[in-house]
DNA sequence: ATACTAATGAAATACGGTATCACTAATAAT
DNA sequence: ATTATTAGTGATACCGTATTTCATTAGTAT
């Protein structure tokens, strides 16, 4: 079932996902879409990008890395970051914050909206 | 009016500036405080901080910073970053994309909540 | 076949936010 | 001052994203 998932080639939402998935399962709800989406997550299987203002999109490659938007398609993307970025963190004041995890959020125009 | 904005000290959320206004102001609707705080944005007088999974927040400081969110009580800092954190974006592939923006979101523990 | 458990679909609900629209306040024109 | 015009407001409906609820179905074990 969750082969839809694989099928899915970059970072589909989970409306994209429900999409493809009913093609060839026409009676899915998205309830199911939703639920087992959070399960995969739980399970460490499947990584939850959030980006601002829009929905969870869900990625199948669980390393470190980072994403971009297109602030058109709205499609995500990876971006790869050839230095840790997490040694800038030493210079980070936490203000007493105890740091649990940090998100970097890159928005941009993808190369086919560029062409549009 | 607008009083209200400045009385709340961090980085209140649109229902937070609400909570607020309607001690003064008892009859104000939701609809006027998310109206008057996007003409605000658009004006450049306020700036809109996106954080993942919740409800956007609004601030009064507009020089390029950061922000950390409580995972716990939801409240959102400011968080100063000493050496300038976009030295970093040359390391940074961005597969044909045309940079618009990004974000650096923090999550973590405030130091109020860690004594909870 | 029966009982028990897990997964599902459909619909209701939650939540943050926007759009609509009638009404009121403010401003300008006469 | 009276009217006309405009701008701002409150109430409500609505939207997109996601979760909850609950009756039904599927799966598994006995």
């Amino acid at each position: 079932m969750w082969d839809a998932l694989n099928e899915c080639l970059n970072h589909p939402s989970a409306e994209q996902i429900y999409e493809s998935i009913i093609q060839k399962h026409p009676t899915i709800s998205r309830a199911t879409v939703y639920r087992n989406l959070n399960s995969l997550v739980e399970d460490g299987k499947v990584k939850r990008v959030q980006v601002l203002g829009g929905p969870d999109h869900y990625d199948r490659t669980l390393k470190q890395h980072f994403h971009i938007q297109c602030i058109k398609c709205k499609s995500v993307h990876d971006i790869e970051v050839s230095k840790d970025l997490s040694v800038e963190l030493s210079d980070v004041d936490l203000k007493g914050y105890r740091l649990e995890s940090y998100e970097v959020v890159f928005n941009g125009v993808c190369p086919d909206c560029q062409t549009k």
